[in-house]
DNA sequence: TCTGGGGTCCTAGGACCC
DNA sequence: TCTGGGGTCCTAGGACCC
């Protein structure tokens, strides 16, 4: 990599699943707009999903945190109004957003879903005012898509995330390394990007209150306090990153998991084995998709009281059976359950590797290869005609859910001009 | 009072081997 | 019987992100 100053720009969604929300009650002809008002989308109550996912400025304004109870919400703000997830409806609008994005330059790096990096380095013949591109893109999508975004300038991914958190909504910040000590370095040292609610105690006893503070100190000392998660942050804090902007298409992913907070508590084996075998047909049909085997399985499991913990196994022999993931996890609850009432289950599978061999090897068992087939048919059928179109009969009349954790399969128009 | 779900990475400690 | 130290692998748990 050249010496050249990189120019990268971090694009953020404001308030993302609030303002998509909102956009489409509008297009939908609703004559409120949730973002000039104190609203929330939050999961339902109900079925213990009551959480805060994301809020408007004026409910921001109130104290209300993402990922907070929506009970404590309405104590911080008794009119407040709660709007439940379409997370579909929030995929196609992110993927609107990336397509708008290609327009400007192929290298881009979908880092989640409302934030993208960009790299526009070696281009000022073709875009001569970097801000003035910004302002032209942050514009065209509040035209076209009909949210707001924000959007950071700087010469690294960390410094332009940095900028793209300052003043909200609707603006373009800039952060450049001569900005640091006026723009970041009076910031309070947990507005740093991997200082959590964890590490912020610590750096406080070590009398680092600011982002200033932290760059300024002994390296050595956060070193030996918090190893190399230290490196990180006091280069961070210092605005050093070198990482690159990489096409997310070209990222292969680590693990595979599903987890779901349950409606009741779970108090008998037999029932926590057919949630298990639930989250297990997502997970392996996610895994058969992706063209992956795994060679490691875990479950994990939270207790009533809010206690949890996992277990896990190395295999010997690398699988992408629904049926073998599922056996194994039934196996490792029975080890590690504490007889409990459980108000969580998760599964997760990772040592991903290659499908490839596994495919041409199979054939020596007629077992597996007959487990092979079923898995395969049950998911083209699923994927033409949804999750739910095949069940295992011991869901049947169960009342429980046959795939946790897929998605629904309802459309959404594409968000289009809105005027 | 009630507290989601999807990930990644790191560390500590124990088992085991030489 | 008790005495090393280094390396690797495995597991559990924790911290962080959105």
């Amino acid at each position: 990599m050249s010496d050249k100053k990189r120019i990268i720009f971090h694009i953020d969604v404001n308030s993302a699943f609030l303002s998509w929300e909102a956009a489409y009650r509008l297009q939908q002809g609703e004559k409120i707009d949730l973002r000039e008002i104190p609203s929330v989308v939050g999961g339902s109550e109900e079925s213990r999903h009551g959480i805060v996912l994301a809020k408007s400025i004026l409910a921001k304004n109130h104290k209300i945190k993402t990922g907070e109870p929506l009970f404590t919400a309405r104590q911080k703000c008794p009119e407040l109004v709660v709007v439940s997830p379409r997370h579909n409806l929030y995929l196609q609008c992110s993927d609107s957003l990336v397509e708008l994005l290609k327009d400007y330059t192929p290298v881009i790096q979908r880092y989640s879903i409302d934030e993208c990096f960009l790299d526009f380095t070696n281009m000022e013949h073709i875009y001569p005012d970097i801000i003035k591109l910004a302002n032209d893109i942050r514009e065209r999508v509040k035209r076209e898509l009909g949210f707001t975004v924000n959007i950071g300038i700087s010469n690294n991914k960390l410094l332009a995330k940095m900028a793209s958190d300052f003043k909200k909504p609707d603006k373009v910040h800039t952060l450049f390394p001569e900005e640091i000590k006026s723009k970041m370095w009076t910031l309070p040292v947990e507005d740093l990007f991997f200082v959590g609610r964890a590490t912020l105690p610590k750096l406080n006893k070590l009398n680092i209150f600011t982002i200033g503070d932290l760059a300024n100190y002994d390296l050595n000392i956060i070193k030996n306090i918090f190893k190399s998660h230290g490196v990180m942050f006091w280069n961070y804090a210092n605005g050093v990153d070198d990482s690159e902007v990489r096409k997310s298409n070209r990222v292969e992913v680590k693990s595979i998991g599903n987890s779901t907070t349950l409606p009741f508590d779970v108090k008998d084996k037999e029932t926590a084995h057919k949630i298990l075998l639930s989250l297990v047909e997502t997970v392996g049909m996610r895994l058969r998709k992706s063209q992956n085997c795994c060679k490691l399985v875990s479950i994990y499991l939270r207790d009533s009281d809010f206690i949890s913990y996992s277990h896990q196994i190395k295999l010997y022999c690398s699988t992408d059976s629904t049926k073998v993931i599922a056996k194994i996890c039934f196996q490792l609850f029975d080890e590690s359950w504490k007889y409990r009432h459980l108000r969580s289950m998760g599964v997760s599978v990772s040592e991903l590797c290659n499908n490839d061999f596994f495919q041409s090897s199979i054939f020596d068992d007629p077992n597996l290869e007959k487990n092979r087939s079923i898995d395969n048919v049950m998911d083209l059928i699923r994927s033409k005609y949804g999750n739910n179109s095949v069940i295992r009969g011991t869901f049947l009349h169960s009342g429980l859910h046959p795939t946790t954790g897929g998605v629904e399969s309802e459309d959404y128009p594409i968000m289009s001009s809105i005027l």
